[in-house]
DNA sequence: TATGAATGAGATTTCATTCAT
DNA sequence: AATGAATGAAATCTCATTCAT
């Protein structure tokens, strides 16, 4: 998780107003370049142009490339742990069904506005390992929301954690794929509805 | 679908059994290479040191690093495609639900091989779109395959072909994931049940 | 006609003070490397090595070695061009006979200066054609000089256009390989006189 | 001046009739491709894809590119050594000016042939000093067949040997231009009467 | 705090030449 | 005598990072 006290520059000094105006540009920039080209297209150049700076003053606020996104993703993972732990239980209800499906929206929601960051993380993630776990703490995060708040019954056969995981997986990816423009989504409530009955029908049968 | 015809040199012309042979210690270094460093850390330097041959080699069997790549996605894309059309009709019965148990065994069992190859091939994927729409294709045709061979009842709410798509990405993912270790599958036999219980649930609920 | 303003990197902005010193140590790199090895053998390395500046620095200022190139002989041929425009009306006459001697001495000055980087010019220009019509244009600006401001008389089987371009020629070539030190010459007044004698001869005789 | 006896294999033993000919097939072969690409354009692969021979089969004939343009230039050399060597006494009459166009149209027809060649040894020439001193030794046969054969007669301030230097450097260059394309000739006995009237009254003004 | 010129390691690619068959 | 697969040195170019101002 990241430190979400007063940012400070590589020195480990607090910023002067300035240089927090300098870095949330930075950040700003990077959202966007990032978003645009991916990680690896992304270069210090087209982030610092997009943020109207010198190249020498990116590295007086973040140590590398790889830096300042982790700290983006750390903004952008934030957000969305926000948005999942955010999952009112779901019993075998309308009630219950109303509340997966309103979660099931503000998820998408998140992803629709970070999706395009989300996908450079993939990228970036996959290549190596340096971004951490953090993509599999987003995955874990969501399964575990999801397990914690719905009351499974016990049915033979059937692993709850497993099963939740998958059904995440699926609502991870389908958001994903949207986001990203991959899957083109057209009806945007009956898909909520799918999802939501697909769903409460794994789960309670 | 990949042209499997004996594979030719970047000029066009059948490969001596050397060449062949020259073609595939690449194809397989390649496939270590790729799996390790992913897409972007893989070089043309580290591929051929790895596969034992000299820099200049490489380039009388492949035009570039993307080309190799997708000549060895094409060989995974074919091998997967073939599983996947390899699904028999589920009914809402015992015996769908042993076939679609049996598929999603072999789709596991093609994950578990190519998993590390697949990985990679998001990545590319991702960063750009050079690799093409292969990634999509697989995806696509998984579904497809399902959306075939299920014979969902229409229910009020539930789009099939959402439906469809959503399991598919359940399964895909969670394959994914899997196969690429970054979910820790202990026990194979039970997560292959409980998936294909949620993918029954869902589809006859 | 080169434009003459000031010169920019290859981002197209105006450069400091520095970097004109460091384009400016290039171009002289340029002239001395260019002369020695020709333009074939002359590389990026040996330019940059010989500048004293780092690989990276020289594609600040040019594109290509191609580049760098044509900026130095656009250089030279503005020098030139200058030179040879210069030609005072030549009539048959001790005053005629004059300008042209003198004209011609500017012109042999301008070749023992630039000599070694025209004789790359040619080397790179007979190669291929990517360095441009610049060699046509200095010789066609030559032979249009002469012709202009000679006064010859219309003589039987005499076409003043192909004369005048011959002895153009012989001019060029003359220069050209004294400057190259290709022919050796030892009097460098003598050489003048017989030149001019020679075209006298040739236009009036 | 190259050996002109029976051609060796670079092992310097004698050919089989069977060798003999590849050799030859090379050096045909060598012409088109050094003509159409110039010396540095040209490479191996073209070269002996050209003749239709493979690779290594280069090797036997000829120990280097260099090699075989040497040799190739060699047998050009000679055959414009003899035509250029060719001419008859050039007296101020109308004789001598009879002979002089007949041996102006012979290297003129010498150059047309081998034009391309020549080009391609002018380029390869500058570049360092490999090919040697040949490119000189044309120039300077030119100068001496027209020196030995023109009797100037000894005017005050006209050193004959530079005259009849400048003189052949003037037929050499128009000649070169002409064959090379990169000077229109249209009507080539216009040219030729020019040319040798202006030889004349330089000589005998 | 800000800058952008300079750097050099590393990536891709070509091609004359060698060598095993 | 002939082949063409293999080689690796060398060339071009990019870009994250440093540093002097």
């Amino acid at each position: 998780m990241t430190d979400v006290a007063a940012p400070t520059g590589v020195d480990g000094r607090a910023l002067s107003a300035r240089g927090t105006r300098t870095r949330q540009r930075l950040l700003e920039a990077a959202e966007t370049v990032f978003a645009e080209l991916g990680y690896h297209e992304a270069s210090i150049v087209k982030l610092t142009e997009s943020a109207g700076v010198g190249q020498g003053t990116f590295y007086l606020y973040f140590t590398s490339k790889e830096d300042l996104f982790e700290q983006l993703v750390g903004e952008v993972a934030t957000e969305l742990h926000g948005v999942i732990g955010d999952l009112a239980p779901v019993t075998n209800s309308a009630r219950g069904r109303a509340a997966l499906r309103a979660w099931l929206a503000r998820v998408s929601e998140a992803y629709a506005r970070y999706g395009r960051v989300i996908r450079a993380w993939t990228e970036a993630e996959l290549s190596a390992d340096p971004i951490g776990r953090q993509g599999e703490d987003l995955l874990t995060g969501l399964a575990l929301a999801l397990t914690r708040r719905m009351r499974v019954p016990k049915r033979s056969g059937l692993d709850p954690t497993i099963a939740t995981l998958a059904l995440m997986m699926m609502v991870e990816r389908l958001n994903y794929y949207a986001a990203s423009g991959q899957v083109e989504v057209r009806d945007e409530d009956e898909l909520l509805d799918t999802l939501t009955d697909v769903i409460m029908a794994a789960a309670f049968g």
